[in-house]
DNA sequence: GAGTCAACGATTTTCGAAAATCCAATGCAC
DNA sequence: GTGCATTGGATTTTCGAAAATCGTTGACTC
């Protein structure tokens, strides 16, 4: 009888999601691999039915693929996907935005505002901070684009929009080395912000859509080398 | 030992997917219904494990909501979800629209023109024809839907846009009586067409727009009442 | 009477094993 | 040697029961 702890969630099913999404972004599990069952029991501690739900939920939304009675795999990464989603995140987030700054209080400025400041306080370009800052960076640059699009007013934008950026997740992982090699990130993110503040709909979602454009591009240099 | 036959689909799952999505389409399971496993297991005729799976499925699409260890229930319906699903179908299928009237090539032209064809044979709005043949009428209809978008180029809009249209037709069967009451639908779709056929992106976007935009007036009116 | 707490019943969640299915390897006929 | 059916092992899928959890009822205190 494996007695799992239940560490920090209400069922061991989101145990499971957390962990296997946690392999699957960290390149522990590599795309197109084969997720056994066995192997994800070990590694979870606990037993099948847990481990089930957290790939159904996966498969959900997209890190994993199934084929029926041949179980799930990682799904592969392509250049023509990294495209297909960034193309969707500059429709779906510039959209967002775009609400966000035709509604938007002073109170979502703030939350805006404050994020971008959390973000800006830790350097992204250099290669010698340890892994668990960069591990930070990227959780304070998410926060900082939820919070932009926070105040559209559209629950399933926003939904949509979380998916879209989880997915692209996994495509910067595997980059991270060249990522901000030649690029000025952090002036990106400032025009971004600024233009936001100054409620100049039009030059935000620009500067967000060309933000996307250029890592996305980033990437794709390093996906021909490979 | 319960014997489910496995009728049509590859794993028990998938028909346990199909049967509880058609119980909540149908209106059998009324929006804010809770599902109870030993309800849906008797129903599909099967154990609590391909029930769970369907569940979580069905959750990941919006059809369902979970709370922890309290269960799945239908989810509930709003004025402000329809209005929010009709925005981003207006957003994310009039994108799909304008792109594949950008890519499509003959075709593509044809498909829409077949499927197009088929939809117009039924009459929609006439009240005495029996519900089979307006069930048929859906699908055509939603044939024509996915045929317009098809050569877009891009399988997550694709997939975005298929989960928004399912989740919008939750709201059209609640009101199926007054549906093609004062607007001639017909037109509607023909206006969609020739523009389309035309390569006037613009024109066949606006006349999409304006389509779903009349369709969420209507329910919203049906709405208001109930 | 209002509030707290323990025990119960209903329900979900998880388990470990059985059944079903697939893939590869083997044997056989031609 | 090639093609086809068959068998075996590995893996998924499903089962039925056990464990865990939640909401509620009822008793008890203040």
């Amino acid at each position: 009888m494996a007695k799992a702890k239940q560490s920090e969630s209400r069922t061991l099913a989101a145990d499971a999601y957390r962990l296997i999404q946690e392999g699957i972004r960290s390149g522990r599990f590599k795309p197109g691999d084969r997720l056994r069952f066995a192997d994800l029991q070990q590694l979870c501690d606990m037993s099948v039915t847990p481990v089930r739900e957290a790939l159904a939920r996966l498969t959900a939304e997209g890190f994993t693929t199934l084929d029926d009675h041949r179980g799930y795999s990682v799904a592969g990464l392509s250049l023509a996907e990294l495209r297909d989603i960034t193309a969707n995140r500059q429709l779906c987030e510039g959209e967002a935005l775009r609400l966000s700054i035709l509604n938007g209080d002073a109170e979502w400025e703030a939350r805006v505002v404050a994020a971008h400041h959390l973000m800006s306080r830790i350097p992204q370009g250099r290669e010698d901070i340890p892994s668990a800052m960069r591990e930070d960076w990227e959780e304070r640059h998410a926060a900082f684009h939820t919070a932009l699009i926070s105040a559209c007013g559209s629950p399933i934008l926003l939904e949509i929009c979380a998916k879209l950026f989880s997915r692209a997740d996994r495509y910067r992982r595997v980059s991270v080395s060249i990522a901000g090699a030649s690029r000025d990130v952090a002036a990106e993110h400032r025009a971004i912000l600024e233009r936001t503040l100054d409620r100049d709909a039009a030059g935000a979602v620009h500067a967000l859509r060309g933000h996307y454009q250029r890592t996305a591009d980033a990437l794709e240099a390093f996906f021909e080398v490979t």
